[in-house]
DNA sequence: AACATAGTACTACAGTTGTCGTGGTTGAAC
DNA sequence: GTTCAACCACGACAACTGTAGTACTATGTT
Protein backbone atom coordinates (compact mmCIF):
# COMPACT_ATOMS: atom_id res chain seq x y z
CA UNK A 1 0.00 0.00 0.00
CA UNK A 2 1.36 2.96 -1.37
CA UNK A 3 2.09 5.92 1.73
CA UNK A 4 2.25 9.24 0.67
CA UNK A 5 0.91 10.84 3.66
CA UNK A 6 -0.10 14.53 1.82
CA UNK A 7 -1.51 12.79 -1.09
CA UNK A 8 -3.56 10.48 1.31
CA UNK A 9 -4.86 12.94 3.04
CA UNK A 10 -5.61 15.21 0.45
CA UNK A 11 -8.06 11.89 -0.54
CA UNK A 12 -9.70 11.23 2.50
CA UNK A 13 -10.62 15.54 2.93
CA UNK A 14 -11.23 15.19 -0.67
CA UNK A 15 -13.80 11.57 0.98
CA UNK A 16 -15.02 13.86 3.31
CA UNK A 17 -16.75 16.64 0.65
CA UNK A 18 -17.65 13.89 -1.16
CA UNK A 19 -19.26 12.34 1.97
CA UNK A 20 -21.24 15.87 2.81
CA UNK A 21 -22.49 16.56 -0.62
CA UNK A 22 -23.53 13.21 -2.15
CA UNK A 23 -23.67 11.32 0.83
CA UNK A 24 -22.24 7.64 1.32
CA UNK A 25 -24.23 6.38 -2.05
CA UNK A 26 -21.95 8.56 -3.48
CA UNK A 27 -18.66 7.53 -2.12
CA UNK A 28 -16.75 5.61 -4.31
CA UNK A 29 -13.18 5.36 -5.33
CA UNK A 30 -14.18 7.62 -8.66
CA UNK A 31 -15.69 10.50 -6.67
CA UNK A 32 -13.05 10.55 -4.38
CA UNK A 33 -10.25 10.66 -7.66
CA UNK A 34 -12.18 13.23 -9.32
CA UNK A 35 -13.08 15.72 -5.78
CA UNK A 36 -9.25 15.50 -5.12
CA UNK A 37 -8.12 16.02 -8.90
CA UNK A 38 -6.17 13.25 -8.91
CA UNK A 39 -6.27 10.35 -11.59
CA UNK A 40 -8.93 7.73 -11.67
CA UNK A 41 -7.12 4.45 -9.61
CA UNK A 42 -5.32 6.42 -7.45
CA UNK A 43 -7.81 6.31 -4.20
CA UNK A 44 -7.29 2.30 -4.92
CA UNK A 45 -3.57 2.78 -4.53
CA UNK A 46 -4.25 4.36 -0.95
CA UNK A 47 -7.04 1.86 0.38
CA UNK A 48 -7.18 -1.29 -0.54
CA UNK A 49 -11.03 -1.82 0.05
CA UNK A 50 -14.11 0.17 1.13
CA UNK A 51 -14.20 -1.39 4.33
CA UNK A 52 -10.53 -0.32 4.84
CA UNK A 53 -11.52 3.68 3.70
CA UNK A 54 -14.37 4.18 6.15
CA UNK A 55 -12.41 3.77 9.10
CA UNK A 56 -9.38 5.83 7.44
CA UNK A 57 -12.02 8.53 6.75
CA UNK A 58 -13.42 8.78 10.24
CA UNK A 59 -10.02 9.14 12.06
CA UNK A 60 -9.70 11.85 9.61
CA UNK A 61 -12.28 13.59 10.80
CA UNK A 62 -12.05 13.31 14.05
CA UNK A 63 -8.32 14.91 13.51
CA UNK A 64 -10.38 17.67 12.11
CA UNK A 65 -12.95 18.01 14.24
CA UNK A 66 -10.11 18.88 17.48
CA UNK A 67 -10.43 22.41 18.86
CA UNK A 68 -7.81 24.19 18.40
CA UNK A 69 -6.52 24.50 22.52
CA UNK A 70 -5.46 27.82 22.12
CA UNK A 71 -8.69 29.51 21.24
CA UNK A 72 -9.91 27.47 25.04
CA UNK A 73 -7.13 29.15 26.55
CA UNK A 74 -7.49 32.41 25.52
CA UNK A 75 -10.90 31.69 26.36
CA UNK A 76 -9.57 30.77 29.87
CA UNK A 77 -8.52 34.60 30.67
CA UNK A 78 -11.99 36.00 31.09
CA UNK A 79 -14.02 35.61 34.42
CA UNK A 80 -15.33 32.06 34.64
CA UNK A 81 -19.15 32.62 34.63
CA UNK A 82 -22.08 31.30 32.74
CA UNK A 83 -21.40 33.95 29.91
CA UNK A 84 -18.15 32.22 29.43
CA UNK A 85 -20.71 28.70 29.24
CA UNK A 86 -22.54 30.69 26.70
CA UNK A 87 -19.30 31.91 24.91
CA UNK A 88 -18.12 27.66 24.51
CA UNK A 89 -21.16 27.01 22.92
CA UNK A 90 -21.04 29.77 20.52
CA UNK A 91 -17.71 28.74 19.55
CA UNK A 92 -19.00 24.97 18.91
CA UNK A 93 -21.41 26.28 16.67
CA UNK A 94 -19.22 28.59 15.17
CA UNK A 95 -16.67 25.71 14.52
CA UNK A 96 -19.66 23.70 12.82
CA UNK A 97 -20.68 26.06 10.89
CA UNK A 98 -17.19 26.72 9.53
CA UNK A 99 -16.55 22.85 8.77
CA UNK A 100 -20.13 22.27 7.48
CA UNK A 101 -18.51 19.31 5.13
CA UNK A 102 -17.02 17.71 8.35
CA UNK A 103 -20.40 17.41 11.10
CA UNK A 104 -22.26 15.85 7.92
CA UNK A 105 -19.03 13.52 7.45
CA UNK A 106 -19.52 12.65 10.93
CA UNK A 107 -23.17 12.48 10.90
CA UNK A 108 -23.00 9.95 7.72
CA UNK A 109 -20.15 7.66 9.49
CA UNK A 110 -22.11 7.67 12.47
CA UNK A 111 -25.38 5.89 10.75
CA UNK A 112 -22.98 3.82 9.18
CA UNK A 113 -21.57 3.12 12.35
CA UNK A 114 -25.00 1.14 13.10
CA UNK A 115 -23.77 -1.31 10.74
CA UNK A 116 -19.94 -1.04 11.27
CA UNK A 117 -18.93 -2.80 14.94
CA UNK A 118 -15.24 -0.89 13.91
CA UNK A 119 -16.35 2.24 13.41
CA UNK A 120 -18.42 2.24 16.41
CA UNK A 121 -16.47 1.67 18.93
CA UNK A 122 -13.81 3.67 17.68
CA UNK A 123 -16.69 6.90 17.67
CA UNK A 124 -18.13 5.34 21.36
CA UNK A 125 -14.26 6.04 22.45
CA UNK A 126 -14.42 9.23 21.04
CA UNK A 127 -17.48 10.36 22.23
CA UNK A 128 -17.79 9.44 25.50
CA UNK A 129 -14.05 10.63 25.96
CA UNK A 130 -15.10 13.68 24.66
CA UNK A 131 -18.55 14.14 27.32
CA UNK A 132 -15.92 13.33 30.11
CA UNK A 133 -13.54 15.60 29.03
CA UNK A 134 -16.15 18.06 28.83
CA UNK A 135 -17.26 17.78 32.83
CA UNK A 136 -13.93 17.06 33.93
CA UNK A 137 -12.78 20.57 32.27
CA UNK A 138 -16.06 21.86 33.79
CA UNK A 139 -15.25 21.00 37.32
CA UNK A 140 -11.71 21.57 37.15
CA UNK A 141 -11.87 25.65 35.77
CA UNK A 142 -14.61 26.12 38.30
CA UNK A 143 -17.07 26.55 35.78
CA UNK A 144 -20.59 27.24 37.01
CA UNK A 145 -22.95 23.78 36.86
CA UNK A 146 -22.51 20.35 37.88
CA UNK A 147 -21.74 16.90 35.39
CA UNK A 148 -25.76 16.98 34.60
CA UNK A 149 -24.58 20.60 33.55
CA UNK A 150 -22.48 19.41 30.71
CA UNK A 151 -24.41 16.30 29.55
CA UNK A 152 -27.71 17.95 29.35
CA UNK A 153 -25.60 20.92 27.39
CA UNK A 154 -24.12 17.75 25.52
CA UNK A 155 -27.59 16.31 24.13
CA UNK A 156 -29.44 19.77 23.69
CA UNK A 157 -25.96 21.21 21.18
CA UNK A 158 -26.13 17.65 19.26
CA UNK A 159 -29.55 18.42 18.79
CA UNK A 160 -29.57 22.04 17.92
CA UNK A 161 -26.30 21.45 15.46
CA UNK A 162 -28.21 18.49 14.02
CA UNK A 163 -30.72 20.64 13.29
CA UNK A 164 -28.96 23.43 11.98
CA UNK A 165 -26.97 21.24 9.80
CA UNK A 166 -29.69 18.98 8.41
CA UNK A 167 -32.87 20.94 8.44
CA UNK A 168 -31.56 24.94 8.98
CA UNK A 169 -35.06 26.53 8.27
CA UNK A 170 -36.48 24.93 11.76
CA UNK A 171 -33.90 26.85 13.39
CA UNK A 172 -33.62 30.09 11.07
CA UNK A 173 -37.21 31.54 12.61
CA UNK A 174 -36.05 31.05 16.21
CA UNK A 175 -33.34 33.58 18.08
CA UNK A 176 -30.14 31.76 18.35
CA UNK A 177 -28.25 34.33 20.94
CA UNK A 178 -31.23 33.75 22.99
CA UNK A 179 -31.49 30.17 22.66
CA UNK A 180 -28.21 29.26 23.82
CA UNK A 181 -28.53 31.53 26.78
CA UNK A 182 -31.87 30.28 27.98
CA UNK A 183 -30.33 26.54 27.46
CA UNK A 184 -27.35 27.38 29.60
CA UNK A 185 -28.93 29.33 32.02
CA UNK A 186 -31.66 26.52 32.78
CA UNK A 187 -29.21 23.53 32.02
CA UNK A 188 -27.03 25.40 34.92
CA UNK A 189 -30.29 25.77 36.88
CA UNK B 1 -48.02 3.96 -12.17
CA UNK B 2 -49.05 0.14 -10.54
CA UNK B 3 -51.30 1.56 -7.24
CA UNK B 4 -52.21 -1.28 -4.95
CA UNK B 5 -52.06 0.32 -2.05
CA UNK B 6 -51.63 -2.50 0.44
CA UNK B 7 -48.37 -3.54 -1.45
CA UNK B 8 -47.01 0.06 -1.92
CA UNK B 9 -47.40 0.28 1.52
CA UNK B 10 -45.41 -3.18 2.10
CA UNK B 11 -42.77 -2.00 -0.37
CA UNK B 12 -42.31 1.40 1.43
CA UNK B 13 -41.95 0.15 4.95
CA UNK B 14 -39.81 -3.02 3.32
CA UNK B 15 -37.77 0.04 2.19
CA UNK B 16 -37.70 1.82 5.83
CA UNK B 17 -36.30 -1.24 7.05
CA UNK B 18 -33.66 -1.71 3.87
CA UNK B 19 -32.61 2.18 5.14
CA UNK B 20 -32.15 1.01 8.78
CA UNK B 21 -30.51 -2.13 7.78
CA UNK B 22 -28.07 -1.04 4.73
CA UNK B 23 -28.17 2.90 5.07
CA UNK B 24 -29.11 4.87 1.91
CA UNK B 25 -26.07 3.14 0.05
CA UNK B 26 -28.19 -0.17 0.07
CA UNK B 27 -31.07 1.07 -0.97
CA UNK B 28 -31.57 -0.25 -4.09
CA UNK B 29 -34.86 -1.75 -6.21
CA UNK B 30 -33.71 -5.52 -5.60
CA UNK B 31 -32.81 -4.78 -1.99
CA UNK B 32 -36.80 -3.26 -1.71
CA UNK B 33 -38.03 -6.48 -3.19
CA UNK B 34 -35.72 -8.93 -1.28
CA UNK B 35 -36.66 -7.53 1.75
CA UNK B 36 -40.49 -7.29 1.19
CA UNK B 37 -40.69 -10.93 -0.44
CA UNK B 38 -41.88 -9.85 -3.74
CA UNK B 39 -40.63 -11.07 -7.06
CA UNK B 40 -37.57 -9.01 -8.55
CA UNK B 41 -39.09 -5.78 -10.12
CA UNK B 42 -41.95 -5.28 -8.40
CA UNK B 43 -41.11 -2.24 -6.77
CA UNK B 44 -39.84 -0.86 -9.98
CA UNK B 45 -43.42 -1.45 -10.83
CA UNK B 46 -44.32 1.13 -8.04
CA UNK B 47 -41.43 4.12 -8.40
CA UNK B 48 -40.59 5.31 -11.48
CA UNK B 49 -37.15 6.44 -10.87
CA UNK B 50 -35.49 6.52 -7.32
CA UNK B 51 -36.46 10.09 -6.94
CA UNK B 52 -39.80 9.55 -6.50
CA UNK B 53 -39.03 6.68 -4.02
CA UNK B 54 -37.43 8.93 -1.29
CA UNK B 55 -40.47 11.35 -1.13
CA UNK B 56 -42.73 8.49 -0.64
CA UNK B 57 -40.43 6.80 1.83
CA UNK B 58 -40.20 9.90 3.69
CA UNK B 59 -44.09 10.06 3.88
CA UNK B 60 -44.35 6.80 4.76
CA UNK B 61 -41.94 7.11 7.65
CA UNK B 62 -44.59 10.34 8.67
CA UNK B 63 -47.16 8.40 8.96
CA UNK B 64 -45.81 5.90 10.53
CA UNK B 65 -44.08 8.43 13.85
CA UNK B 66 -47.48 10.18 14.34
CA UNK B 67 -48.44 9.28 18.22
CA UNK B 68 -51.49 7.51 18.65
CA UNK B 69 -53.52 9.75 20.14
CA UNK B 70 -55.45 8.45 22.70
CA UNK B 71 -52.23 7.32 24.72
CA UNK B 72 -52.03 11.22 24.62
CA UNK B 73 -55.61 11.45 26.28
CA UNK B 74 -54.41 9.08 28.77
CA UNK B 75 -51.77 10.77 30.19
CA UNK B 76 -53.55 13.91 30.32
CA UNK B 77 -55.87 12.85 32.92
CA UNK B 78 -52.87 12.92 34.86
CA UNK B 79 -52.08 16.03 37.57
CA UNK B 80 -50.30 19.16 35.21
CA UNK B 81 -47.22 18.92 36.76
CA UNK B 82 -43.46 18.13 36.04
CA UNK B 83 -43.52 14.18 36.51
CA UNK B 84 -46.47 14.76 33.72
CA UNK B 85 -43.64 16.50 31.50
CA UNK B 86 -41.38 13.78 32.98
CA UNK B 87 -43.74 10.93 31.53
CA UNK B 88 -44.56 12.63 28.27
CA UNK B 89 -40.27 12.11 27.72
CA UNK B 90 -40.29 8.78 28.47
CA UNK B 91 -42.73 8.12 26.02
CA UNK B 92 -40.98 9.82 23.28
CA UNK B 93 -37.85 7.38 24.12
CA UNK B 94 -40.24 4.09 24.02
CA UNK B 95 -41.37 5.06 20.78
CA UNK B 96 -38.52 5.45 19.49
CA UNK B 97 -36.49 2.14 21.08
CA UNK B 98 -40.51 0.82 19.69
CA UNK B 99 -39.33 1.79 15.65
CA UNK B 100 -35.75 1.85 15.69
CA UNK B 101 -35.97 1.38 11.70
CA UNK B 102 -37.89 4.19 11.02
CA UNK B 103 -36.09 6.40 13.43
CA UNK B 104 -33.01 4.81 11.40
CA UNK B 105 -34.32 5.79 7.75
CA UNK B 106 -35.81 9.25 9.02
CA UNK B 107 -31.91 9.88 10.21
CA UNK B 108 -30.96 8.60 6.71
CA UNK B 109 -33.82 10.85 4.89
CA UNK B 110 -32.46 14.37 7.23
CA UNK B 111 -28.88 13.85 5.56
CA UNK B 112 -30.52 12.97 2.08
CA UNK B 113 -32.72 16.44 3.01
CA UNK B 114 -29.53 18.50 2.72
CA UNK B 115 -29.06 17.68 -0.83
CA UNK B 116 -32.57 17.55 -2.32
CA UNK B 117 -34.86 20.19 -1.37
CA UNK B 118 -38.18 18.72 -1.92
CA UNK B 119 -37.41 16.24 0.82
CA UNK B 120 -35.97 19.26 3.09
CA UNK B 121 -39.16 21.53 2.26
CA UNK B 122 -41.23 18.22 3.81
CA UNK B 123 -39.09 17.70 6.62
CA UNK B 124 -38.88 21.43 7.74
CA UNK B 125 -42.64 21.86 7.58
CA UNK B 126 -43.03 18.49 9.55
CA UNK B 127 -40.57 19.23 12.35
CA UNK B 128 -41.03 22.95 12.51
CA UNK B 129 -44.99 22.13 12.90
CA UNK B 130 -44.37 19.05 15.83
CA UNK B 131 -42.52 22.28 17.75
CA UNK B 132 -45.19 24.48 17.31
CA UNK B 133 -47.96 22.04 18.13
CA UNK B 134 -45.64 20.65 21.12
CA UNK B 135 -45.38 24.39 22.40
CA UNK B 136 -49.48 24.93 21.84
CA UNK B 137 -49.92 21.80 23.59
CA UNK B 138 -47.67 22.57 26.59
CA UNK B 139 -49.45 25.76 26.93
CA UNK B 140 -53.18 24.76 26.44
CA UNK B 141 -52.60 21.85 28.86
CA UNK B 142 -51.38 24.08 31.38
CA UNK B 143 -48.28 22.06 32.01
CA UNK B 144 -45.38 23.49 33.57
CA UNK B 145 -42.69 25.74 31.06
CA UNK B 146 -42.99 28.20 28.24
CA UNK B 147 -41.97 28.13 25.31
CA UNK B 148 -38.47 27.92 25.78
CA UNK B 149 -38.91 25.05 27.93
CA UNK B 150 -40.56 22.99 25.25
CA UNK B 151 -37.82 24.49 22.65
CA UNK B 152 -34.70 23.65 24.89
CA UNK B 153 -36.22 19.94 25.92
CA UNK B 154 -36.91 19.57 22.04
CA UNK B 155 -33.34 19.54 20.89
CA UNK B 156 -31.86 17.74 24.17
CA UNK B 157 -34.72 14.72 23.20
CA UNK B 158 -33.46 14.67 19.82
CA UNK B 159 -29.49 14.77 20.86
CA UNK B 160 -30.57 12.15 23.14
CA UNK B 161 -32.02 9.86 21.11
CA UNK B 162 -29.92 10.59 18.16
CA UNK B 163 -27.05 9.36 20.69
CA UNK B 164 -28.64 6.75 21.93
CA UNK B 165 -29.65 5.22 18.59
CA UNK B 166 -26.23 5.52 16.93
CA UNK B 167 -23.73 5.17 19.80
CA UNK B 168 -25.83 2.90 22.17
CA UNK B 169 -22.98 2.81 24.34
CA UNK B 170 -22.09 6.15 24.85
CA UNK B 171 -25.49 6.48 27.24
CA UNK B 172 -25.71 2.88 28.47
CA UNK B 173 -23.69 4.10 31.61
CA UNK B 174 -25.62 7.05 32.18
CA UNK B 175 -29.23 6.85 34.55
CA UNK B 176 -31.59 7.71 32.02
CA UNK B 177 -34.27 8.00 34.49
CA UNK B 178 -31.75 10.62 36.15
CA UNK B 179 -30.95 12.41 33.07
CA UNK B 180 -34.91 12.64 31.60
CA UNK B 181 -35.62 13.93 35.42
CA UNK B 182 -32.53 16.63 35.41
CA UNK B 183 -33.53 17.76 31.93
CA UNK B 184 -36.75 18.18 32.15
CA UNK B 185 -36.18 20.42 36.17
CA UNK B 186 -33.63 22.08 34.64
CA UNK B 187 -35.64 22.76 31.58
CA UNK B 188 -38.57 24.26 33.28
CA UNK B 189 -36.32 26.33 35.69
C1' DA C 1 25.72 3.80 -14.89
C1' DA C 2 22.88 0.32 -12.98
C1' DC C 3 19.69 -0.78 -9.89
C1' DA C 4 16.07 -0.74 -6.20
C1' DT C 5 12.15 1.26 -4.31
C1' DA C 6 8.07 3.92 -3.64
C1' DG C 7 4.77 6.30 -5.81
C1' DT C 8 1.78 7.03 -9.76
C1' DA C 9 -1.16 6.42 -13.98
C1' DC C 10 -3.96 3.70 -16.45
C1' DT C 11 -6.68 -0.32 -17.94
C1' DA C 12 -9.43 -4.54 -17.61
C1' DC C 13 -13.08 -7.15 -15.87
C1' DA C 14 -16.71 -9.15 -13.44
C1' DG C 15 -20.53 -8.01 -10.66
C1' DT C 16 -24.26 -4.75 -9.50
C1' DT C 17 -27.74 -1.17 -10.35
C1' DG C 18 -31.35 1.85 -12.42
C1' DT C 19 -34.48 1.72 -15.85
C1' DC C 20 -37.50 0.22 -19.52
C1' DG C 21 -40.21 -2.88 -22.20
C1' DT C 22 -43.04 -6.84 -22.95
C1' DG C 23 -46.05 -10.36 -22.28
C1' DG C 24 -49.00 -12.77 -18.85
C1' DT C 25 -52.64 -12.87 -15.21
C1' DT C 26 -56.57 -11.45 -12.70
C1' DG C 27 -61.12 -9.87 -11.90
C1' DA C 28 -64.93 -7.11 -12.68
C1' DA C 29 -68.32 -4.93 -16.20
C1' DC C 30 -71.08 -5.56 -19.81
C1' DG D 1 -67.73 -15.21 -22.76
C1' DT D 2 -65.56 -11.08 -24.32
C1' DT D 3 -63.41 -6.96 -23.19
C1' DC D 4 -60.63 -4.05 -20.77
C1' DA D 5 -57.88 -2.05 -17.39
C1' DA D 6 -55.07 -2.72 -13.59
C1' DC D 7 -51.57 -5.39 -11.82
C1' DC D 8 -47.70 -8.40 -11.90
C1' DA D 9 -43.36 -11.25 -13.19
C1' DC D 10 -39.48 -11.35 -15.68
C1' DG D 11 -35.70 -10.31 -18.70
C1' DA D 12 -32.62 -7.06 -21.25
C1' DC D 13 -29.29 -3.62 -21.31
C1' DA D 14 -26.33 0.20 -20.69
C1' DA D 15 -24.02 2.54 -17.06
C1' DC D 16 -21.52 2.37 -12.98
C1' DT D 17 -18.58 0.29 -9.21
C1' DG D 18 -15.05 -2.36 -6.58
C1' DT D 19 -10.99 -4.45 -7.19
C1' DA D 20 -6.76 -6.20 -9.09
C1' DG D 21 -3.16 -6.03 -12.14
C1' DT D 22 0.50 -3.86 -14.87
C1' DA D 23 3.54 -0.68 -16.64
C1' DC D 24 5.62 3.99 -16.23
C1' DT D 25 8.23 7.66 -13.54
C1' DA D 26 11.05 9.83 -10.07
C1' DT D 27 14.47 9.55 -6.68
C1' DG D 28 18.13 8.02 -4.18
C1' DT D 29 21.96 4.35 -3.42
C1' DT D 30 25.66 1.84 -4.63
Amino acid sequence: MVRNEARRTALLDAAIDVLAQEGARGLTYRAIDAKAGVPAGTASNYFANRDELMPAVMTRVHERLMPSGESVAESLALPRDRSLTVKFMHDIIKRADADKACYLAMMELRLEATRRPEIREALTRTIAGNIEDNVAFNEESKLPGDRMTVVSLYFAMTGLIYERLTLPDVVATMDLDELVEVMVNRAIG
